[in-house]
DNA sequence: CTTTACGTTTACGTAAGCGTCAAGCACAGA
DNA sequence: TCTGTGCTTGACGCTTACGTAAACGTAAAG
């Protein structure tokens, strides 16, 4: 007896708890449109779609994107195959989108460097007066 | 005759300019304690120092830190060599921020993997529309 | 049948990061 | 002396991203 593929759901509190984020935040992010479960009755429901939007979203945070941002981000993930005029336009956003990240590595790398030499400098002073008090 | 290196100074329009922020953001800035300007009479006066943290703090603002945390970071560049326990205390915080750093760096990297899956799929459907209209 | 757990909406509160006046001082040129 | 230009300090306003009750529904457990 193999396993049967059931399309798993969740709860609005198993979600929260997984990505360590509050049920008032998820409700949020339903509010401006990046999440939307389904209703059984009043209850949400959580789908797999639902599930991989949240954790991109969390991403996007991490990344400092705003939410706007992030919305049109996570759209493009699953926007549908569509026409010409949608794809040209999408992947004009993903250009766009591409020069953002890349100037965000470029100041990270570069901070990471300014780090690294603060640090180094910081060691020496330590062991230098370590090694003064012997 | 040979360059002299005279302490350049910048007035705050100039620095806003050259930066392109308002006014109101470097005065901002100067009330959070991010930027210190000399006074002359009531004027601000700004030293290649400001204009470095400047640079420092659009740089934080750009990966998304928030101004307390640039605070602390850019405190670091200038931290004086300072006695034992605040050498130690400093390498923590760069410690910690380097961990804040490269999980950043990972999630870049991921998306930008992602965003280059989503676009090639794309450019796939696009070449397709346009070889069936021929 | 009541408690407990878990869900719901509505709505006001708040911290961050500025925008946007308002009102005033100081100095330079016509 | 008037006008303009650039600077100053308040101080209120606005948006984002939620926190935090309040008040209520529902379903299983004791």
């Amino acid at each position: 007896m193999h396993n049967i593929q059931v399309a798993e759901t969740w709860t609005i509190a198993e979600l929260a708890t997984e990505y360590d984020v509050t049920l008032r935040t998820i409700r949020f992010y339903e509010d401006r449109g990046l999440l939307t479960p389904e209703r059984r009755g009043t209850v949400r429901v959580y789908h797999p779609r639902d599930r991989v939007r949240l954790a991109l979203i969390l991403r996007g945070k991490r990344l400092g994107f705003s939410l706007d941002e992030i919305a049109t981000i996570v759209d493009m993930y699953d926007t549908a195959p569509g026409e010409e005029g949608q794809l040209v336009y999408l992947l004009a956003q993903i250009a766009h989108r591409r020069a953002d990240l890349e100037q965000r590595r470029a100041d990270l790398e570069q901070t990471l460097t300014d780090l690294a030499e603060v640090e180094a400098r910081c060691q020496a002073d330590l062991d230098a007066l370590r090694t003064r008090r012997g």
